[in-house]
DNA sequence: CTCGACTCCTGTTAGC
DNA sequence: TGCTAACAGGAGTCGA
């Protein structure tokens, strides 16, 4: 699924669409509009204008237009951007690698004839303009163990509930929280404001060091722990059987031994 | 304010 | 072989 790192990489693909005229917008799929977005706004506020700028805050893509509002994507569960007929990704895990025109729910064409797609099957991405950003809390990658400290408080929430607010943190979704944890042998369960100003270090340290890991690896999937999220997975490090729990309302691996 | 439960979407896959 | 039902999770809303 798109976390923050696959929008990253979509973020480096929109970068190449910067400067270029907008002459055709398809926002058919009135569902996919958000905030109360008509085809008609959208049509106005993009056609004749270019991007001059591209931003990502957690999941969330922003394209600031040459005049007007600035154009939000999210891609939900299974959504991926294609511009010129290139993606990104090779494989989205939960979604679909088919190549169907039919999931093109929102289309930009540049006068030089290429385009922007955003393909979602599921269709749980959306557009907006102007999205609000003030509801979004500090992007992953920039988060301070001071930071940490203070999101986790003394809050009785789940530590991974926690993490994957995205009010708090943005950017962290199931996959990666998961391998997170695992790699800091910390217990998904566990109250957030439990952990000692050791644990939340070594959380912080680990936090980063998976982001970075599997950035350069291609994504949120490529995490260690991810071949065995399974029913019968064990644990890579300890052999253990992995635990499958429902923690924060998403399905949840941990390793019974080593996260405590 | 905090936090959990519920709902939305639909392609894939397990199982009968 | 063909069908059904379970499953996946990002994000918004609602209520205790």
């Amino acid at each position: 699924m798109p976390e923050m790192l696959e929008v990253e990489s979509y973020r480096r693909l929109a970068a190449t669409t910067v400067g270029r005229t907008i002459t055709r917008v398809d926002a058919a799929d009135a569902w996919f509009l958000k905030g109360g977005l008509t085809a008609d706004q959208v049509v106005d506020a993009l056609k004749g204008h270019h991007f001059v700028g591209d931003r990502r805050i957690g999941k969330l893509l922003l394209l600031d237009v040459d005049q007007g509002p600035t154009l939000g994507l999210r891609f939900g569960m299974t959504g991926r951007l294609v511009v010129d007929g290139r993606t990104s990704i090779d494989h989205l895990e939960y979604s679909s690698d088919r190549d169907d025109p039919v999931w093109d729910r929102f289309v930009l064409g540049f006068t030089d004839g290429g385009d922007l797609r955003m393909r979602d099957p599921r269709r749980l991405g959306g557009v907006e303009l102007d999205p609000p950003t003030d509801r979004l809390g500090v992007d992953a990658l920039d988060l301070t163990p001071a930071g940490l400290r203070a999101i986790l408080g003394t809050s009785e929430a789940p530590l991974k509930a926690r993490l994957m607010d995205q009010a708090r943190v943005a950017g962290l979704g199931n996959l990666l929280t998961d391998e997170i944890l695992w790699r800091a042998g910390l217990d998904p369960s566990r109250a957030a404001g439990s952990l000692s100003a050791v644990e939340v270090r070594r959380l912080h340290r680990h936090l980063l060091a998976t982001l970075h890991e599997l950035g350069a690896r291609g994504g949120s999937h490529m995490g260690d722990l991810q071949i065995m999220r399974s029913r019968d997975g064990v644990c890579p490090r300890e052999g253990a059987a992995l635990l499958r729990r429902t923690i924060g309302g998403r399905t949840t691996y941990s390793c019974p031994v080593h996260q405590r």
